[in-house]
This record gives C-alpha cells, sequence and structure tokens, in this order.
DNA sequence: CCCTGTAATGTAAGCGCTTACATTCACTTT
DNA sequence: AAAGTGAATGTAAGCGCTTACATTACAGGG
C-alpha cells in the first residue's frame, strides 16, 4: 500500500484526489466548491459524488493561503470568565455563521500586552476582521491594523468621534442616567465601586457619568470615594466592607458592574446591613447574574444580543465590501427592580 | 512606488523581506523563529533586528500549510450562553496559553448535528487537537477523527471505558451522591427537573445516578417525575411552576443543573413556596448563579479550572508527544447551602 | 462549411512558509 | 598540510489550494 492508497486507514484526500476521481482538473473541483455557478450541472454532480465518497473536506490553510481570505473574524473579549460578554458573543457568532463566517474568540484578561499578543495572533491566522472592545489602546496597535488593512469594529462603547467605527452604547450617559436617579430619589453621600480604570475606558466613562449626574445636580463631585477593584463578586464584597466603615457612611453605592454590585449585596446582607432600607446598590449590564439575587439588582440594561448582532453583521459587511463603516448607537434602559430605594437618613 | 516598497503604508513584510534585509537566506529567518538554538547568536540578532525593523509577523496559513501544524487546540462547547462552561473553557485558554498554543472556541447550542460541522470545521483548520464535551456523539464523527489522526480529549464527563480519554467527573456518582443525601434528609417524593437527555449523556448520568441512589435506598424509582426541558433559568421557573401541580406535591426537585434549580427556586418564592421549608431544591455544577440566591444552592461542586487545566495539560501533551492519553477521574463535591432541607411533613 | 463568440474546462503559476539535503566554514586530528 | 568533523547556513522542493490565462467545445451566422 502506498501512502495515497485510499483504502489506507489514515488516507486524508486532496483536492486532486476528487479531481482524479471525478476525471475533472482541479481547477474545475475548486470552481464546484467554490462557485457552483460557474460549472455545468451534469460536471458538478460528477465532482461532489467524488467530493461525497472520499469524505473530502478542504484543507483551510491552503484555502486561505491561496485565496488571501479566511471567512474568519476574530472577536478579543477582556475574559471568558463571567457573563458580561457571553450573551453579545453568542450573538455575534450565530449572525456570522449565518453569513458563513466562523468566529474566533481569545480573551485578553483585561491585560492590554495579552490583547496586543491576541490582536497579532489573529491578524496573523488572516482573521478578515476583528471585533475589539472599547476604543482603548496603544496607538500602535490601530497602526499595525491599518497596515495590515483589517477591518475593525469596536463594540460594548460608542463614540463616533474616534477612528473605529463602533456599535454599542454610551457608557457616560447610561450611568449619568443611573446616577441622576439615584440622586432623584434624595440620595446625598454615594461611593462607586469599579473596575480599574486605567485601560478600560467603559469603566472610566461610567466613573464620569456619575460625576456628570452630580455636577447636573449642582454638587460636588470632587471627593466622591471611589474604590477601584478586579473582576469579582468576592472583590465587590471587600470593597462594600471597607467602604461601609468610612464616615459618614454613603447611603448608596453604585457599581461599575453587576458583578461587582452582586458583590456588594452579598456582603451587605451578610454584615446585616438591608438593601435597600439601610443602602441602596446599583449595577450595571444587567446580566442573568442580576435577575436571581433577592431582592434583583437595580440595574442598566444592555442590548448585548442586539449589539452582537448588529456588531456582526457591519464587521461582515466591512469586510465583503470594503466600506469604512459607521458608528450605530444602541440605547440602554433602567431596570428599576429592588436594590435602590430611597435614603433612610 | 512599487508594491514592494516597505514605505508603501500597507506593506505587509514576508519572510524573504526579513531575509533580505538581514543578509540571510529565508530558511535561517524561519529557524530564527521557530528553533534559535539552531542558529548562532550573531545571526539570530541580526535577523530579529531585522524582524523587529519590519514589524514582521509570520502568515499562518503559509506556515502552517508547510509545517502540518498549528499550534491551535480546538474546542466544542454547547454553549457560551451561561457560565457553566466558561471558567473551564478559560482554564483551557490559560494553561494552553502557558504552552504557547492557541485555542479556538466553537459552540453547537446543545445540536449533534451542529457540533459535528463544527468539529470537521476545526480539523479543516488544522486544529492539532479536539477538546470535547462528553462522549455521545456518532460514531461517524469517531471515526473521521481517527481517519484525520486528530488527538481528542473529552471533559465534564468521565469513563475510563470509552474509547477516547475523558478528563473529568462521574455524573453518575456525584449525582448519586447529591440524591443519598437528599434521602437521608428524609425526602420522598422526589421530582427531577433536567436538560434533554436524548443527545446529551450527562443529562442521562446525572439522571441515572438518582435513580441508583433511589434503588439503594429499597425505593421504586419506576415512577419518579421527571421533567425535561432546554437550558435557560426561565425554563426551570416554569418547570417548577408546571412540577408543582402534581399530587402529591414533590418535597424537592433535584435539578439536572444549577441554571435549572435557580430558576425553580426563584419560580418556587414567586409562587409563595418558602425554600426549604415548603419545598427542597438542589443543583449541579456549582457556577457563580449558585452563590448569589437567597438562599444560596444546594449543589454539586465541580472542579472547573482544575478540569480544564488537566484537559489542557493532556490534550497538549498527546499532540506533542504522540500518546493515547489517559483518562483522569475528578472529584466532585456537595455543597450543602441553604435550599436543601428535611420535608416538612 | 468556415468563422466567430461564448461558455466550460484545463494548465500551471504562485500564495508564504518549512525542512531535507547540500554546501560552506572553522577547527581538529593525524 | 591534508583530511576529517560537526556546526552553521544556504538551496530549493514542496505543502494543497485558487485563479489568471489558455484551450477546447459548441452554437449560430454568413
Amino acid at each position: 500500500m502506498t501512502p495515497k492508497d485510499p483504502n489506507t486507514s489514515d488516507f486524508v484526500p486532496r483536492l486532486a484526489d476528487v479531481a482524479g476521481r471525478a476525471g475533472v482538473s482541479t481547477a474545475t473541483v475548486s470552481r464546484c466548491l467554490n462557485s457552483p455557478e460557474q460549472v455545468q450541472k451534469k460536471t458538478r454532480d460528477k465532482v461532489m459524488k467524488a467530493v461525497a465518497e472520499l469524505g473530502y473536506s478542504p484543507n483551510f490553510s491552503a484555502q486561505s493561503l491561496a485565496a488571501k481570505r479566511t471567512n474568519t473574524i476574530g472577536a478579543i473579549i477582556p475574559t471568558m470568565d463571567n457573563a458580561i460578554f457571553a450573551r453579545g458573543i453568542q450573538a455575534v457568532q450565530e449572525e456570522l455563521g449565518r453569513a458563513g463566517a466562523t468566529l474566533l474568540v481569545a480573551s485578553s484578561s483585561y491585560r492590554p500586552a495579552l490583547e496586543a499578543d491576541q490582536i497579532r495572533a489573529l491578524v496573523a491566522r488572516g482573521a478578515d476582521g476583528l471585533l475589539l472592545i472599547g476604543h482603548h489602546r496603544d496607538s500602535q496597535i490601530y497602526e499595525f491594523l491599518d497596515r495590515q488593512q483589517v477591518p475593525v469594529v469596536v463594540s460594548w462603547a460608542y463614540d463616533p468621534d474616534k477612528p473605529k467605527p463602533s456599535i454599542g452604547f454610551d457608557n457616560r450617559a447610561a450611568m449619568r442616567a443611573m446616577a441622576a436617579e439615584v440622586l432623584s430619589q434624595g440620595h446625598r453621600r454615594i461611593a462607586v465601586i469599579t473596575a480599574r480604570q486605567a485601560d478600560n475606558d467603559r469603566a472610566r466613562d461610567r466613573v464620569a457619568g456619575i460625576r456628570d449626574a452630580m455636577e447636573n445636580a449642582g454638587l460636588d463631585h470632587s471627593r466622591l470615594p471611589v474604590f477601584e477593584t478586579h473582576y469579582a463578586i468576592e472583590a465587590g464584597s471587600a470593597a462594600l466592607a471597607s467602604l461601609i466603615t468610612s464616615s459618614p457612611a454613603p447611603t448608596v453605592v453604585i457599581c461599575g458592574n453587576d458583578v461587582l454590585a452582586v458583590g456588594a449585596l452579598l456582603a451587605a446582607q451578610s454584615l446585616g446591613i438591608r438593601v435597600p432600607q439601610d443602602l441602596s446598590i446599583t449595577g450595571f449590564d444587567d446580566i442573568e447574574l442580576a435577575t436571581v439575587t433577592s431582592p434583583a439588582l437595580t440595574t442598566v440594561h444592555v442590548p448585548h444580543r442586539k449589539m452582537g448582532v448588529l456588531a456582526a453583521r457591519q464587521l461582515w459587511q466591512m469586510v465583503t465590501d470594503g466600506g469604512s463603516g459607521d458608528s450605530l448607537r444602541l440605547d440602554t434602559e433602567l431596570k428599576l427592580r429592588g436594590t435602590l430605594g430611597p435614603p433612610s437618613n
């Protein structure tokens, strides 16, 4: 048995094998697979029969090396560890699948250097386009992306003035609305728990939104207590435990996201603090977690699936039609559930 | 300006450009990148300088076409929509990253046909190995995988008698332990809410574990009410609402996973049923959701991260050393929290 | 019946790498 | 000083596809 013997158990058919079996050239087989309308029905049937009989499936590397196209979109999200990006990314995946493209997901663990690596890796892999979270990153990366001519869409943020189109929501305005609601219920002693702001424009914008609202209400926000921590329920709990000892104690804790807010809620309850009677807590994102606590979390709803679908559609359009893409602003919505109430004193 | 002019804004350097600039052959550049110990330090420095100056990054398709190796592992998980696989997969990703490999994640939406497509797609993409969830799938797929000689590790399950090595836990034994605990607290009227069993060996094994425990306790399980539904909090809620009307009403609802259990818990509470006084509820998986409800969910803890790390390590080992791999059984642990108590009557 | 035009198919040149094999070079060894 | 050795480097043949271009087949027009 030669290594090319189709009967050998580990024989993997090539395009040429299909061509041989069907009695046509490799070009015809390739055309059958990629633009079937170019080949006559009779020939096509013959070829497809051979494809089926051999169980042929094209070699992706060879295909994209030759065609300079991979039908692949890359996405780099900060984390897969919690549900914040899960639903949106799932929607992206489904939408791309509908278009015949594949999504490759990598995560950066909120580390800029790692994100840069992942971007390079995905581009080297021939990603036809990239979905990135938030605008903020080193300008070198954008230069690299431009040089490689890779279309990029930014999501989970919205800022039409940035060079890359963004399909998402206005973090600052959304949080401003939440903070305004908090203030309108009478709160004045506010504390904030947020993810690290340094490399995270979304976290920054959200905090800025709180300050906006305070300013609009004629309040001084220069001494607003802002507690930064990492992205985990326990981190939210720890943050609350330490915030709560400050004097005067806050009547409300505005959290930059639901994960931290749920942590804060749990900590408050385990310390015997009643929510919302003794202390109000708000979140942001409206992930599943927010709906299962008691009381359920008052938070800012983000249209995850819609955002994912639209971002995917736009990005794929940019890839296929070569346009530069427009930004699109989606609305968020206040979800007033059980953890926000008027202050008791 | 020729298209090869390095000053053109969209010039993307090739291996040959680096070689030219460094004054060496392409082979030497390739060696510098892939097995630097083979080339003299002086030459290497020259080459690396050229690489840096040009901002060269290898073309993945060409690389894997030539080397027949992609340094890529594929994973197909049933869903990204909730957190069940998130933590474990994140661990896989990190562990593979440590080894210099990349993880590609696809999701099958619990659909066998889609899973088969994704498997083929990942193999065509040259995945060096595959991580699959659960053993159960069409034998054709296994034949395909064997023919293509792609190493496979199964996770989230453990069964050393299957052809593919599994690194996970014994779903049946784990649930048997939970059910035994439930019985020992005095429950006799049991109902079950589970994900669809047809294409899901893990769901099946868990239900079997409940029956085991009943049998061990000398109980008849032939009329055990088992409610199948899809994977969502609301589905769990709906299931509970309909189960609870049966007569005699169950004193405990054992759920096949935490998502359904949380749904059931929420539904019970909104119906005014006190948990665990009027009704006990148990889950399985111990995802984040389980810790934030009140009361927190009694469930089976699964060592997600550990499982991910070990599966990744084993799979990568199989890829690089070519072994066939061993199965490994990890322990689960009962987490007795607030939703299980003795029956009230 | 030859010519032209068009549709279908074939031929073969890459795509950008890796790597087997050949060559060169700097030392040792005799 | 010739020969032998091993390490460092170079040469060039693919890897399995796509696609520009060449060829063939066949219909209809003159």
